[in-house]
RNA sequence: GCCGGGAUGGCGGAAUUGGUAGACGCACGGGACUCAAAAUCCCGCGAUGGCAACAUCAUGAGAGUUCGAUUCUCUCUCCCGGCACCA
């Protein structure tokens, strides 16, 4: 019999074996293909880790020990973002150094994680506060200022009255700093600002090749935010200048009726009068997000100007209204109130013109009457007729007979007539009625689709034009008529199912005074030589036409990137009277964060390095004169932008990383993490674009695929955290149960992606199942169990395929229905033995080795990842459902390879499946060997 | 409002080139062992009816396609996440 299994000393046992032989340290110079497995590396705060935080690294610890197990060279490094808010705000709350602080956090983190058993190659450990590191993080500051990408700016920034530094506005949530909670201000401060906006397409396009989770992709593509539209200029009557506009629907140009500026806008201080300056100071003192809130549009007239719209040459009225943002486009816009939800809300509180210019136009997308793709269109003039009943709210609707489609009275219109005069015709043609009141033309809307008869894509422009009949009197309806379609009187709510085209829907809005304003695309009218034009080629041929110019803009900003706090990497850069800002040489860098007792922050916008003489005073690399350092420091996200290339190489004194290893390394293969994702990783693909276009690295995106966790709640559902008490320790947990334990139950609590609560009930269930294979090692035979042979070869496919893909939960559960089939035959072969503890050991590793040393496996021979027989993955008979008329009566018990006629044969021998098939012709025979046989039937 | 993802037993969740819904685990109920308890082992466990064999219903709601739908199509409801007066 075994000894009872000993979690602690065997644990124990192992780690320290595994630290001694230096098992997990990766070379830079092997003939083995490479995996390079990352996690997002922590910050070391004073709370230590919860039960939550391993969940990622316990993933990735399982993915490089499967990937090494496979014959990689796996590269899985961890270390320390340590610079930032969060650890100084620590530091001064309990009155003690950051950097203390940080080593402190650091040590705790290790010998929190170290007792999980995770393969980390700490001999590549790096710190983002270590000078060694950060020497190189002012380095490509300085590769950026060279190129001019990183520039200064004295626009005003957030600023946090809290924290006491400018933010950035992804360091925002809504209008409050997303650290303390306090809302933020707007400063005027000179600042850094590194040039993101010129990467932004960049990023946007090789998105595309990413292997990341859908929702982060749009989260970055929501976050650059790029919009392709027109600048246009509209001339000031009394003034030379000009106000020029961005707008995305330069289509609607002539529908411009008026202008409005952002209150910021230069030309608002130049002619507003007193009226104008009391609304602008009143903006001003609201953040974005509370003039967002407004439930009303509000603004005023600056009086005293017009602008003249270039395409009517017509003058009109310019406005100042806080609907319009100044950090966004020109700040300012041309309003078309027929066709903007916003304009439209404005343009009726003001009681400004609304002229319509653009009609809605729809393309049939589907079965019958679908666009053919190239083909040509031919242009007809139609009319849709909505004829109501003569007492009741009923409407006239064509059911057609040859094809799938509900409509109105629908016709064409002939020269010389008018659509009253048409659609009167069409509807004594083809249901007969005489007796009509016109009552309106709503307008056109234009229908684009195939003409199944015609053979031919049309364009139908149909006027809707609305009757009511009088009477019932009614002509007799020729029987070609009747044979294409059949009339219905049904009310309007039966016409919303029933009507199949949208141009068709569309007239039933008009009619119901249901249909808004139009925003879509269309097709232009009242727009003088541009009528009929649509919309896609109307915004190039109109732009053009006023002397506009195509352009893009986006919702992405240039990255703010200093902060007046201490604990940063200082910026490299000397402030020279008569040279200006100069870059400190590289042969000095890093220019040290020097040590201080006060690191407090002034408060007054400045650093609080400002205060530090002795360090602020230099002489100017370029002229040799006094002159001062840069006193503010960079966010906390700088040293996290490129740390996963310095893993490559981690003690490279002369280069960020040596060519050579970043050719062999790059790109991370795998790279795991949460929360704070796409800001971290939209800095980071614009660091690593950059280091690509200067020569540094090889590759143009950093992390090729990402896998994102979810997070693991506390038992009450809430977040774990020490305002709660609900904070579990994973050491604990390890001391109760052992980390194999732990680690397989924070894989098998549900998929990897999902957000889970804590239950330690259900820890019993995987305690339970290492309790139970320690104990299988007493059952073990020489030779193999035949019985065993598809299911272990299934497990070993499986666990390999679920490790790949991330899915742990279904790996974990694969390998407990291997567990209870072994339990059942009582006893499992030694080779079989060996391949159950293979798969088990990227999860359970400390189970696993020690299971493999009493069993006498050589190192060489199980540390490897099993191969399976494929001939084996199915077994020799299953159980095949039967199915009658489609639900299932019975399953027989058949070979895989059966024939048709042996797997009727035996249905037809199930007592239950013969009920159902007694005194019955079976008509069809559906058989799916392995998978299903469907019989129906027919009583005789 | 727009975009992305989702909804399956008491609970976490399985099952997708459409093929026996509820794997695996937890909790729960019954039994064995024990003086007793814990641990362990065995049996049961979607709902309804039935002693049972079995039948009917059931994957957020409603339609559709199909021999067959958790899976595909359409409409709707709710939940989570991102963006939001972005012109």
């Amino acid at each position: 019999m075994a000894d009872q299994y000993d979690h602690r000393s065997i644990e124990k046992k192992w780690q320290e074996k595994w630290k001694e032989s230096k098992a997990f340290a990766a070379t830079d110079d092997s003939a083995k293909p490479k995996t390079y497995v990352l996690d997002m590396f922590p910050y070391p705060s004073g709370e230590g880790l919860h039960v939550g935080h391993p969940k990622g690294y316990i993933a990735t610890d399982i993915y490089s020990r499967h990937m090494r197990m496979r014959g990689h060279n796996v590269l899985h490094p961890m270390g320390w973002d340590a610079f930032g808010l969060p650890a100084e705000n620590y530091a001064i709350k309990n009155k003690i150094h950051p950097r203390v602080a940080v080593e402190q956090n650091i040590a705790n983190f290790k010998q929190q994680l170290a007792d999980i058993g995770f393969d980390y190659d700490w001999s590549r450990e790096i710190n983002t506060t270590d000078p060694a590191y950060y020497k190189w993080t002012q380095w490509i500051f300085l590769q950026m200022f060279k190129k001019g990408l990183a520039y200064q700016s004295s626009e005003p920034i957030n600023w946090c009255p809290s924290c006491m530094t400018g933010l950035a506005n992804e360091d925002l949530d809504g209008d409050v700093c997303e650290r303390c909670g306090t809302k933020v201000e707007k400063k005027r401060l000179p600042q850094w600002v590194l040039k993101i906006t010129a990467y932004a397409d960049r990023m946007l396009e090789d998105l595309g090749g990413l292997q990341w989770p859908e929702y982060i992709k749009e989260a970055q593509r929501n976050w650059i935010g790029r919009s392709e539209g027109a600048l246009l200029k509209f001339q000031i009557t009394n003034n030379k200048s000009q106000i020029e506009v961005f707008t995305t629907r330069p289509d609607t140009l002539f529908g411009a009726t008026y202008i409005v500026l952002a209150p910021e806008h230069p030309l608002v201080e130049e002619f507003g009068n007193a009226e104008v300056k009391k609304y602008v100071a009143k903006a001003q003192s609201k953040t974005e997000i509370e003039r967002g809130a407004a439930k009303e549009k509000t603004g005023v007239e600056l009086k005293g100007v017009k602008a003249i719209n270039p395409a009517t040459k017509e003058e009109i009225p310019v406005f100042v209204a806080d609907y319009v943002l100044w950090g966004y486009g020109t700040g300012a816009i041309m309003a078309v109130p027929a066709h903007d939800e916003r304009d439209y809300e404005f343009a009726n509180k003001f009681k400004l013109p609304i002229r319509q210019v653009i009609e809605p136009t729809y393309e049939q997308t589907t079965e019958p009457g679908k666009i053919k793709k190239g083909e040509p269109f031919d242009h007809r003039e139609a009319i849709i007729a909505i004829v109501k009943h003569w007492a009741e709210d009923k409407y006239i609707a064509l059911k057609w007979k040859k094809v799938a489609w509900g409509t109105f009275i629908t016709g064409g219109i002939e020269k010389g007539q008018t659509p009253e005069i048409a659609a009167r015709a069409e509807l004594e043609e083809e249901v007969g009625y005489t007796d009509a009141e016109f009552i309106k033309d709503f307008g056109i809307v234009h229908g684009k689709f195939y003409h199944v008869p015609k053979k031919t894509n049309r364009n139908a422009h149909a006027h809707v034009v609305y009757f009511e009949l009088r009477s019932d009197a009614r002509k007799p309806v020729a029987a070609e008529e009747e044979s294409i379609h059949e009339m219905l009187w049904l009310t309007a709510e039966e016409l919303k199912k029933f009507l199949t085209p949208d141009t068709h829907q569309h007239g039933l809005r008009w009619l119901l005074g249901t249909q808004s304003i139009y925003t879509g695309n269309g097709t232009l009218a009242n727009s003088g030589q541009f009528d009929r034009l649509e919309s896609e080629e109307a915004k190039k041929k109109i732009t053009e036409f006023v002397g506009g110019k195509m352009t893009t803009t986006y919702k992405l900003k240039d990255w703010v990137f200093s902060r007046q706090r201490y604990w940063g990497e200082p910026i490299p850069i000397i402030h020279c009277p008569t040279d200006g800002a100069v870059a400190v040489p590289e042969k000095d860098l890093p220019v040290l964060l020097p040590e201080v007792t006060s690191y407090e922050p002034s408060g007054t916008g400045e650093s609080p390095l400002a205060n530090i003489q002795e360090w602020v005073n230099t002489t100017c690399p370029t002229c040799g004169g006094p002159a001062k350092r840069e006193t503010n420091t960079m966010p906390q996200w700088a040293g996290s932008s490129w740390y996963y290339l310095r893993f490559m190489d981690p003690h490279n004194d002369t280069a960020l990383v040596d060519p050579k290893k970043e050719k062999y390394w790059a790109p991370v293969d795998v790279y795991v993490g949460g929360d704070h994702a796409v800001r971290h990783l939209i800095y980071a693909r614009f660091w690593h674009k950059f280091l690509y276009d200067i020569g540094a690295v090889s590759t143009t995106e950093p992390f090729a695929r990402l896998e994102f966790l979810g997070f693991i709640l506390a038992e009450d559902g809430r977040k774990m955290s020490k305002r709660y008490g609900n904070v579990i320790n994973p050491q604990t947990v390890v001391a109760q149960v052992g980390a194999d334990t732990f680690r397989l139950y924070e894989m098998f609590m549900g998929p990897f992606e999902n957000t889970t609560a804590w239950n330690p009930a259900s820890i019993n269930g995987v305690s339970r199942f290492v309790e139970r294979v320690w104990k299988l090692q007493d059952a073990v035979q020489e030779s193999a169990v035949p019985a065993l042979d598809t299911i272990v070869a299934q497990t070993v496919k499986k666990v390999g395929d679920d490790i790949e893909a991330f899915k742990f939960n279904t790996a974990v559960s694969q390998m407990m229905i291997l567990l209870n089939a072994v339990e059942k035959e009582k006893t499992i072969g030694k080779a079989q033995w060996m391949q159950f503890l293979q798969i088990l050991n990227p999860f359970a590793p400390h189970l696993a080795h020690e299971l493999a040393e009493r069993a006498g496996f050589v190192t060489t021979d199980w540390e490897q990842w099993p191969t399976y027989d494929a001939t084996k993955l199915t077994a020799a008979v299953l159980s095949l459902g039967v199915q009658v008329n489609g639900k299932l009566r019975g399953t027989v018990e058949l070979a895989p390879t059966a024939s048709q006629e042996e797997a009727v044969a035996a249905a037809q021998a199930n007592a239950v499946v013969a009920k159902w098939l007694s005194g019955a012709d079976i008509t069809k025979v559906v058989y799916v060997p392995g998978k299903i046989l469907s019989l129906s039937v027919k009583s005789a």
